[in-house]
DNA sequence: CGCTCAATTGAGCAATCGCTCAACAAAGTC
DNA sequence: GACTTTGTTGAGCGATTGCTCAATTGAGCG
C-alpha cells in the first residue's frame, strides 16, 4: 500500500515472489499470492513484470542463494567440511521445497523459455561452483578426483534423481536411505572420503 | 460414436489418455484431449473417470509397459545384453515422453494422491526389475555387483538425474554426455562391464 | 412393435488463471 | 497552485479447466 520507487517496489515484488514459490511450488503459485502476500493490488504485479519473467526471476534468485549458501559462500573452509555439509543437509526437510523447485523447472521449462532458460543457466552456475569445489579438494589432496567436471555432473544427477524419488509422497526411498545412496556415489567419485 | 459395452469403452478411453499424455504431459494433457482423440463427446470421460484416476491409471500403464519392454519381458536374454541397450536407449529422443512423465508424476504426486500412490508402485516395480536383472547378471557372472538392492537404486537416480539435466531445452548436458555418465555410473556399481 | 435402460451428447456451470484498463492518488516540477 | 508523471487500485475480460445433467440415441428383449 505505501508508495514506493519503481526499483523498490521490484524488489519486494521479486522477494515475495521467492517466498510464494518456496510456499506452493513453480507450477501452483499465482499472481495472486504474490501480491496477496505483500497486500497489494492484484493489478500491480502486472505494472512491473509479465508472471512469466517474474516467475523465472525468482527461481534463479533462490537456487543462486542455495548456492552460494552451501558452496560458492564457504571457500574459505575446508573443502571436505563444506561436501560432507552438502551430502548431509541434502535431502533434509527443508530441501523439499528447492528440490521441488528444480523439478518443476525442469517440466515448465518445456512450455516456458524463460523458466527454461533460468534452468539452464542455474545448472551451469550449480556444475561450475560443484565441480570448483571438488578440484579444490583434489589439489588440497583431501580426495582423489581426477576429472572435477565429469564427477560434478555425475553428483549433481544423483542428487536430483535421489531428491525426486524422496518428493513422492509414500516414497519406497527414505530420507536417510537416499543420503546413504549418495554418500556411496560421492565415495564412487572422490575415492574416500565424505 | 458407435455405441460399446462399458468395459470396452473404458478400455479405448484408457489408450487415448495414455496417448495423450506421451505426446503433452501428465501436466498439460486435459480430458478435452482425450475425448477428442476418441472423437466423442467431452461428457462421456466423466461417465467412466474422474480425470485424476485415469490420469493415474494412464501413468501406469505407459510405465509398466516400458518396465516391461525394457526389463522384465527380456529375462531370456543375457543380462548385460539387457543392461547395455538400457543404458544405450536411455536418452534417445524417444525416451524424452517417458522421462518427462516421471518428473511430471512427481510433482503432481505433491498435490495429487492417486497421481502419488501410482508414482510410488511403478518406482517400487522399476526398482524390484532393475534390481532383479543386476542379481542376474551377478549370479551369471556378468559382472560383479555385491547389492543388486542397493546399486539399483543409485543406478535410477542418476537415471532420473540425467534424464532431468538432458530434458532441459539448451541444456548443458548433451545426449551424449548422459549417455557416458550413466556407463561410468553403471561401471561403478557393476564392477567392470555394460 | 413397444418398452427399458445404458451409452452418448453437448451446452453450460463454477472456478481459476494472467492480464487489461479506466480511474484515482501522491510525488515531483515549474 | 497548476500540471505532469508515476504508483496503485480493483472490477472484470477472455480463456481454460473438470465436471454436471437434461435430453437423445440405440441396442436388447418380450
Amino acid at each position: 500500500m505505501p508508495r514506493l520507487k519503481g526499483a523498490d517496489r521490484r524488489t519486494l515484488i521479486l522477494e515475495a515472489a521467492e517466498r510464494t514459490i518456496l510456499r506452493k511450488g513453480l507450477a501452483a503459485a499465482t499472481t495472486r499470492d504474490v501480491t496477496s502476500d505483500l497486500g497489494v493490488a492484484a493489478g500491480l504485479l502486472a505494472h512491473y513484470f509479465t508472471w512469466s519473467a517474474l516467475r523465472a526471476a525468482a527461481f534463479s534468485h533462490v537456487i543462486g542463494a542455495d548456492i552460494e549458501r552451501s558452496v560458492t559462500g564457504r571457500m574459505g573452509e575446508a573443502p571436505e567440511t563444506v561436501l560432507a555439509d552438502l551430502v548431509d543437509g541434502a535431502f533434509s526437510v527443508e530441501a523439499d521445497a528447492l528440490w521441488r523447485l528444480w523439478l518443476e523447472a525442469t517440466e515448465l521449462g518445456l512450455s516456458d523459455a524463460l523458466l527454461a532458460e533460468a534452468a539452464s543457466a542455474a545448472t551451469d552456475r550449480w556444475h561450475e561452483s560443484l565441480s570448483g569445489l571438488l578440484a579444490r579438494g583434489q589439489s588440497a589432496g583431501a580426495w582423489t578426483c581426477p576429472s572435477p567436471d565429469e564427477s560434478s555432473w555425475r553428483i549433481i544427477a544423483i542428487l536430483l534423481g535421489l531428491a525426486g524419488l524422496c518428493l513422492i509422497p509414500g516414497s519406497p526411498l527414505s530420507r536417510d536411505a537416499a543420503t546413504h545412496h549418495l554418500r556411496i556415489a560421492v565415495r564412487h567419485e572422490c575415492g574416500t572420503s565424505a
